[in-house]
DNA sequence: AATGTAGTTATGTAGTACATAATAAAATTG
DNA sequence: CAATTTTATTATGTACTACATAACTACATT
């Protein structure tokens, strides 16, 4: 078969060279960049395209831009990406069976950080949650506190990246969560989880979390 | 402190739009969407703030466009924009920090996945890069070679996401991998790793990853 | 029927014009 | 002269037009 020969829009092409450009070495975050009518004139195309390309470097994060001043080079923030795609209905079975099993094991590597920081937890939210839980009545009301009390437990890592990670990815995940057999009971319940978590061992809780896990990481065999 | 009510630009506007209207659930995956001059029209905006909008989707793979065809919806490439702005400098210390927790939080849940697919583990890659390992001189290979053993247990999982996430991370993380103390002995060797992998219980592996990676998790208490 | 040709269409690129807001410079005022 | 107001300047933000390009359609030719 031969190779298809479309060549990149000018786009993508200006996107790389900026993108080099920024991580050259020569740029700090703060400093401005060149106008868009430099950069256009530099790289012979129009500011269109130069727009487009800073354009989507705007919308990571890597670049902000006041009316006057220009742009300048800024810290991107993490997952802007990623959120903007993070709908259930955009992925295919696969992808979200893929989602699934990330999120499983980023809960169950969570301990190692848990451990490290537990001055950070806040087991009385967490007791809180695992009651409320006990007492919910719908599935929409489960599904809400237990969604908390793993956030709870995320916080404890004090990791804004992970946090925003697992909140973005939550929802997506969620979306098969009322399809899912929610009233088989969870085979270890919250409570447990945080008396373990209180006064156990990490490895004990690893085990109790798995425990805890277990019907979530059973269905990923249906995908 | 009053807010800052500078009105987003149209194109971020326009982006959402775009967003919202193609998860609400009327396109599915091949549909192909209005024209640029009909959304343009209909959101009475200029052609350009849309083409603009557009190439952000396109960017993340949310659709893709032909000559003529038109644009159609797809399913997104995960981490397209987490891809571009993969580069250390952009980054914080702090960022930096977070993003080696997380791979040690991803590294120390993995022993779930490998142990429901150990039949795809490549037990004698595993081993032959051990070995080169340790027969390696220049800190250089050793990175090298220690990256291609993670990157081989990441493979067993047989999850596409999760290998393209680390293998965008890695690079992040290596830059300060120079800077690291590569010179004092790992606490348990690779060798020692993939024997337990081979014949231990996946507490044993975790409790040897742990060992493993021991100085590197040290070195963030520097951070 | 197979190939070739011309026309149509939606994206891709270029260019111009002007609005807007932030800054700097100049002018005004007490 | 200091403080404030006004005016100019500048780079981004938005709009519009024009044309190039490639892919598709339909018709025409052999």
């Amino acid at each position: 078969m031969l190779k298809s020969l479309d060549q990149k829009p000018l786009v993508d092409i200006v996107e790389e060279k900026l993108c080099e450009y920024l991580s050259s070495g020569k740029y700090y975050t703060g400093d401005q960049l060149p106008k868009e009518q430099e950069i256009a004139e530099q790289l012979k195309v129009s500011r269109n395209i130069v727009r487009e390309a800073l354009s989507r470097l705007r919308m990571l994060g890597l670049i902000e831009s006041r009316k006057k001043k220009g742009m300048v080079l800024s810290e991107p923030q993490l997952f802007n990406g990623f959120e903007r795609i993070a709908h259930a209905r955009f992925f295919s079975d696969k992808k979200i069976k893929e989602l699934l099993e990330f999120r499983y094991v980023l809960e169950m590597g969570l301990p190692e950080l848990l451990y490290r920081n537990q001055e950070n937890i806040d087991f009385e939210r967490l007791e809180d949650l695992a009651g409320q839980y006990e007492k919910a009545t719908t599935s929409k009301e489960r599904i809400q506190f237990d969604r908390e009390f793993h956030a709870t437990l995320y916080k404890a890592t004090n990791n804004e990246t992970i946090i925003r990670f697992v909140t973005i990815l939550t929802p997506v995940l969620e979306f098969q969560a009322k399809t899912e057999n929610s009233e088989s009971a969870i085979p270890l319940s919250h409570a447990e989880l945080v008396k373990i978590l209180k006064s156990g061992t990490k490895n004990q809780f690893r085990n109790a979390m798995e425990k805890h896990l277990k019907n979530k990481i059973e269905q990923l065999k249906d995908f």
